[in-house]
Parts: C-alpha cells; sequence; structure tokens
DNA sequence: TCCTGATCGAACCGGTCGGTTCTATCTAAG
DNA sequence: CTTAGATAGAACCGACCGGTTCGATCAGGA
C-alpha cells in the first residue's frame, strides 16, 4: 500500500527523504534537467506538500546543496582523522577517499560546484564558496599540523589539487586523477615543510 | 543601416560574426540560459538562417564551443612561447596568463568545462575532454623540455592545478589563486626535475 | 464525535522553449 | 532582364516549465 492521502506520519522523515531523492536525481541530471513535478513523482509527494515545506524550486535546491555540502565535508574530515595522526597520512587519505568516490558509478563531479556552474548566483555560488572554504579549512589545518613554512598558502595549492583532480576525473578519462592529486599534494607537503637546511 | 533582408555581403563573415556573439552570451547565461530566438536577435540573423547555418541549437553550441577551445589552446600555447626558452619560465607564464584572465570582468571559469557540466553529453563532453587533453600536451611538453624525472606524471599534477585554479577562481574570492597555482606549479616541477643527489 | 490541518491528485495558469514553415524581399549570377 | 538562392520577419507548433488553486480524502487531537 503506499503513502495515503492524509497527513504524513512523520514530517521530518518525509522531508528527510525528498532531500536524498531530488539530491540524487538533481546531481545526475542537473538542475535545469529535471522539473518539479518529476521530483515529486519520484520523492512520492505533491507538488503542494513541496511547495509548503520548501517555497520553491530554488528554495529545494538551496536544502539540497546545504545538506550536501555537510555531508560531503564531515566525510572528508573523517577520512582524514581515521588515517591517524600524521599529517601526510592525513593528506594522503583525503586524496584516496575522493579516488574511491571518482570510481563510483554516476560519478559527475562535486555537486555544489557544479550547480554554482549552472546557476551563477544565488544559493548556489553562495553555498559553493562556503563549501570551497570548508575545504580549505581541512587542508590548511593538516598544512599547519605539518609544520608547513606558510601553512594558508599551502592549503590554497591543495585546494587547487582537490578541485582540479576533481575537474579532471569528471570531465577525462583514466583512474589514475587520485593518485596524481595525492602524489603532488604529497610532494607539495614534503616542499613547505622542508627545513631550510636541507636545500 | 542594419542588414537588409537579401543575401549576405559574405557567409563566412556572418558565420564568424554568429559564432562570436553567441559565445559571449552562451559563456555569461550558461547554455540553458538564454534561447535561440535571443542569440538570433543578438546576432541580427532570423532563426531560419541560424538553423542552416548549424542545424540546430546544440550543432550552434558544438561550433562555439569548438572555436573556443581552439583560441584557449592556441593563446595558452603562445603565452608559452613568449615566455623564451626556460621550461620554468614557461610554466610560470601560462599561470600568470590565466591570472589576468581571472580578472577580466566576466570571468565565469572555463566556458568548455562549463559546458560539460551542464550538458554531461555529446558534444560538449567529448570537446571538453579534447580540451584538457590539450592542455595536457602543452603542459606535459614543457615538463619534458625540463627534463622531469616522469614528464608524463608531472604533466598531469600541472593540469590539475590549472583546472583547479580556474574553478577556485571562478567560486570563490580572492585576487591570488594564480599566483598559490603558480607556485604550486614551480614547486612541482622543481621537485620533479631535482636530482637523486640533492636529496 | 467532530474539527483542523496535512496531503494527494488533478486541473489550470502564463510563459518560454527549440524547431518549422510561410511570405515578402533582396542580392548576385547568368 | 531574369532567375535562383539567401534572408528577415512573423506566425505557428507541441511540449514543458515553475507555480497556484481546488476539491476529495484522511489522520490526530479536542
Amino acid at each position: 500500500m503506499p503513502v495515503p492521502k492524509g497527513s504524513s506520519l512523520d514530517p521530518d522523515r518525509t522531508r528527510a527523504a525528498v532531500l536524498r531523492t531530488a539530491e540524487g536525481i538533481l546531481y545526475a541530471r542537473g538542475l535545469d534537467g529535471v522539473g518539479i513535478a518529476e521530483l515529486c513523482a519520484e520523492a512520492g509527494i505533491s507538488k503542494e506538500t513541496l511547495y509548503r515545506h520548501f517555497g520553491s524550486k530554488d528554495g529545494l535546491v538551496r536544502a539540497v546543496l546545504e545538506a550536501r555540502s555537510d555531508r560531503v565535508t564531515r566525510w572528508l574530515a573523517r577520512a582524514a582523522e581515521d588515517a591517524g595522526d600524521e599529517p601526510a597520512a592525513q593528506l594522503a587519505a583525503v586524496f584516496d577517499a575522493i579516488g574511491v568516490w571518482f570510481d563510483e558509478p554516476g560519478f559527475r563531479g562535486c555537486a555544489i560546484v557544479n550547480a554554482a556552474t549552472q546557476h551563477h548566483t544565488a544559493p548556489a555560488s553562495t553555498i559553493a564558496a562556503r563549501h570551497l572554504g570548508r575545504h580549505l579549512d581541512l587542508l590548511t589545518a593538516i598544512a599547519t599540523r605539518a609544520g608547513a613554512a606558510n601553512p594558508a598558502a599551502l592549503g590554497r595549492q591543495l585546494l587547487l589539487l582537490l578541485e582540479g583532480a576533481i575537474v579532471v576525473a569528471d570531465h577525462r578519462e583514466g583512474p589514475g586523477t587520485a593518485n596524481d592529486a595525492r602524489d603532488a599534494a604529497l610532494a607539495l607537503l614534503h616542499h613547505a615543510t622542508r627545513r631550510r637546511t636541507d636545500r
């Protein structure tokens, strides 16, 4: 038996389920590649219910992107944590994690960056800027713990590798992109933490 | 006096002008952000003329992206050539060139990659893969001339920096992105060409 | 028991889309 | 001069869009 017409058993559960469904479809087909009618049908709710929950398609997109950014950020931070206390190991773990992601079926690049590319305006662009900032924070923290001479600069360089790897993995063949990024990241880390007397 | 109704003075000129106009609008507003009616109006041609020249909106997009890829590729290669014979100087020149590009008003990231992100299908994705391959060729050539131990690997790493810089410059504030990429690129070059005995 | 509110399903709205076709008109070649 | 081809401009097509509204239906609380 499908869903009856009356009140849902749990509004928060419904909302979360809608977000999860919409996230998958919007990621796979793009922000403009799917209409709200189809999103509602896939999520099993009516347009009126979606409208009350999210106000508009833009509101739904905003909620989806924010949830996704939160989850990705936690996922990367967790990957670093689980790699132990060595900064170099943490950095390698981050790039190994995205390597696994690249190989997953349906990989289409970073959903938040893609959204900002499609709608170069709020809310997507705002969320994307914050999303990159979160990645930068993680990488800069690793650079700091590694004792880099200029942790902020190294963090920004590592961010370039992270985002570049996602773009290249999305638009080019070849499974080695994450490994290339990891090698480059470790080389930069090594370079930035090298003692002056080693030169 | 606008354009009369009869045959154009030069079909090739007209086609090139349409491509130039369409490229600017499609880059600024996105593939789905503008209809062919507006493109025709801006280019000063009728829909029927555009249809005969390009067959469809997809055909127009393909022609625009191919022209853009050709031009960008020549522009980067020229930047490297003009920097002299030193591989390190050529590499720095490439990233300095994109730094100038980042600061131009209306910068919106790489038009080809953006298009492939919006329409994750042919022709955009095909052209994007080839576009990245062209960049890779240029960077690998520099790595080879620099005497890198593994020029192919270094080229791929440099490509990550190039594409990452474009993405970060597009979606984050701050004017130093190209400099960060250049510094990282030179560090990687240095690392890859370092003699074993220097370690 | 009887409301109140949430929900579905469907119809509807104005607008835009890519694409097609028609006619009047102009140019350039024969 | 004649004619074949290219063009502008406009109407038109079916489809889809995001968003709104309405009635029927159902659950849970008073």
